[in-house]
DNA sequence: TAGATTGTTAATCGATTAACAATC
DNA sequence: TAGATTGTTAATCGATTAACAATC
């Protein structure tokens, strides 16, 4: 089963299977079964079952899944298993937020540099991070193996961003400017575009 | 047609084809086909014909598709012909960055109120917003017709911030906050997690 | 007219859900 | 043992893509 694909909508949600997972645990919950987690996560238990049988055979017939257990395996599958260096490019002010989350994602994902291309906010210190000139990028995500970049500059400056990413061999990218990017194969990108989600949310009132 | 039931995907797709159609327009270009927004945007040409198929025959035979009458068409049917007001709840990082958005929304969108619970940030400023109280939330959202709501609050507070949205009668909520939150089936929520977001990249590092 | 491109039907593909034997 | 719940197969459902007549 391992060399099977996995769907993106798998993918999608194992992230928060482990959320809720992490909650369950830290209230001390020792075991929880498809049907439990599917009335949490409003999902078919069937398909809880299906996207966690495609890594491996976690459960217990008649039991369920032993949550610390679950935490460890969906970890494992994420990659989270050990600290991923991420830059952020961009210090704005939606740029400064996700710094700001650096905390929240805890030991698995780090933002370990911030770079702008505008003076005006070189040297600035976001959540102990120095912003850096872009003209630095390529040194540092080169020697601090970086993998993941995450991009939060103004549409117009997306593609050049994503540009010196690729060239600084980062392998995935996380794209917050309006703007589709364009990016060689072997770089996964994701869009989290917030006007986009937006305006298709105003097409479901009345 | 009018009655049939579009799914999400298509719904989702809408405001991608326009925000490129708003880069056409804005270069003055007068018309397109669904071969060249398939190229651009990475889809099947099909797939886009289809799209807008469903709300109407918006196309010329040979031709393909008047720019700005598709903008015009996809605003209507996304509801963004008129303003849509908005509130937001959480004066953070992330909600800051929100309201700055503001502009580029354009004239569609607009965050018309922004609210905090802690004292510190009540009275700021931001964008030309001054937080206000929670408390005040139902009667400015009722006086101000406000008809989405953004949550940017800690999650721990989320699903509290959605009730009040709920009861002060807001029909759609755009939830940032890292946690399911459960509302009457008429109220759509989306999430757009920042997280998960991120762990799911980190699945196709190799 | 000839070439291009739509709108739409039919074919394909993939994802979700139901059902149930296995088994804790 | 009886009850519960998994892992997995088969059935269903829905979305994407191909193909093509209509027509600008």
């Amino acid at each position: 089963m391992k060399t099977m694909k996995i769907s993106e909508a798998v993918v999608r949600r194992l992230p928060v299977y482990l959320r809720f997972l992490n909650e369950l645990s830290k209230k001390n919950v020792q075991t929880v079964s498809s049907q439990d987690l599917g009335q949490k996560l409003d999902l078919n238990p069937a398909q809880i079952r299906k996207d966690l049988a495609y890594f491996g055979e976690f459960g217990k017939k008649g039991i369920g899944y032993d949550v610390d257990y679950l935490i460890e395996k969906i970890r494992q599958i994420l990659k989270l298993d050990k600290i991923i260096p991420v830059a952020l490019v961009g210090a704005g002010n939606l740029g400064r937020a996700l710094c700001n989350y650096n905390a929240y994602l805890k030991d698995n994902m780090k933002i370990i540099a911030v770079f702008d291309s505008h003076g005006s906010k070189i040297g600035d210190t976001i959540n102990n991070l120095k912003v850096k000139p872009t003209g630095e990028m390529k040194a540092i995500i080169q020697e601090q193996k970086v993998r993941i970049g995450i991009i939060t500059v103004p549409a117009a400056e997306a593609q050049h961003v994503a540009n010196q990413f690729v060239e600084a061999g980062v392998e995935a990218i996380l794209n917050f400017a309006p703007m589709i990017i364009k990016v060689p194969a072997e770089v996964r990108v994701h869009h989290a575009d917030f006007t986009t989600e937006l305006q298709s949310l105003a097409y479901y009132l009345d």
